[in-house]
DNA sequence: GTCTGTTTGTCAAGAAATTCACAAAGATTC
DNA sequence: GAATCTTTGTGAATTTCTTGACAAACAGAC
């Protein structure tokens, strides 16, 4: 499917396109060009067709390329249309909205389990799902074999959390701790999530009025 | 103090750079270098002194960097030292928990109001602030002059009051609406939050098994 | 105080990403 | 159905980003 390897720069665009093509799926349009989308996304006409020809020739000459079909392609190629096992890690504030509010289902995943370590939480219901202990979670990992965990705990458990649930099979990291993971990404994947670094950035581009 | 333009990926590399000497300080680390920080990081030593050289000479020849110093620099490059008023809007269950969870001092802002469109929300408080309606928006905000506004809305909403607010003297947005605000980046700077991107990208780093 | 070792700041080379430009192919018009 | 228009896919040019290399400067040892 794809050309070569897929540059990091490339793959962060893919979610831009595959959600603006679902905007004009659901407004009913039918084609688009590589030139509207640029228009629209900011972006080079040049850039869109470039990307998009790493994986494949999804556009016809004089035309352009049909809104459902690329979105589809894009779906495939992202793996939305997956229904991989995720553990939640962490039952605390954080955690708690994202079992609530992420669609996982919508992004290629399923919600299989939520855990925390505080035996207070434990028991409690979230998302409709029975938060369990952490001590219960060899047991779980053997039975689901979740392919994804979404890390919400505190910095000082991250790292050994995520070697535990690596050695359970675990292949994928959503990182919303506050610290980089130490992964050998030929294992093991991660999404570091720093809120505090994007609002950080948004700081630094504020005006000086020096 | 800065040389020249800096690119984005040095902007998005600062944060990373902040945090990091933070915890060498708090860890009573007096002293380090840029291969250090490299070998931490997983970044050249070249990068990092290039990075570093965007705003000033603060190392020493034979030396290396002074941590605190280092970490105080960075800290007035990105303006975490200031103190700028920030409004959250939609108080939902996101608006909620960034509200209780996001310490704004620590970047350089200082949360100075809530508000919601729904009158049943209205009243209610939210991290020491009562969630105010959204027809009180202008009283407030030739009040305070809140720098920047964090979207907590529905994508259908985010733009018109992104430009409402932007009409009101608001300078940045940190955006969490599912859209990437249509913005005029020479008066208004976006910080789009797009989790589902984030997601969507581990997704597709996911192996594919075929 | 001299000598050795380390590390910076910077310039240049190399790599990567983006944009340009255009032939080829098909759509659309008349 | 011929002529014109549009748009893709792609190789090359350009720009941007990252890495390499080294002189200059200082630290630390003796």
């Amino acid at each position: 499917m794809q050309k070569a390897s897929i540059s990091e720069s490339v793959i962060r665009r893919l979610p831009r396109y595959y959600r603006f093509l679902s905007q004009l799926e659901e407004a009913g349009i039918e084609r688009t060009s590589s030139r509207e989308l640029g228009v629209q996304l900011g972006l080079t006409a040049s850039q869109i067709r470039q990307d998009l020809n790493c994986f494949g020739e999804f556009g016809q000459q004089g035309y352009g390329y049909n809104v459902s079909a690329l979105r589809r392609q894009l779906e495939l190629i992202i793996g939305l249309n997956k229904n991989r096992p995720a553990v939640i890690v962490g039952a605390g504030n954080l955690g708690k909205v994202i079992a609530a509010n992420i669609d996982f289902g919508a992004y290629g995943f399923r919600l299989a389990g939520i855990f925390d370590i505080d035996r207070r939480i434990c028991g409690s219901e979230i998302a409709g799902f029975t938060v369990q202990h952490m001590d219960t979670l060899e047991e779980f990992c053997n039975e689901t074999e979740p392919l994804i965990a979404v890390l919400c705990i505190p910095q000082e458990a991250a790292q050994e959390t995520a070697d535990r649930l690596k050695d359970l099979g675990v292949k994928g990291f959503w990182n919303f701790s506050h610290c980089d993971l130490d992964a050998d990404r030929s294992q093991v994947q991660v999404e570091n999530v720093h809120l505090g670094d994007s609002l950080m950035t948004l700081s630094y581009r504020m005006p000086k009025d020096d």
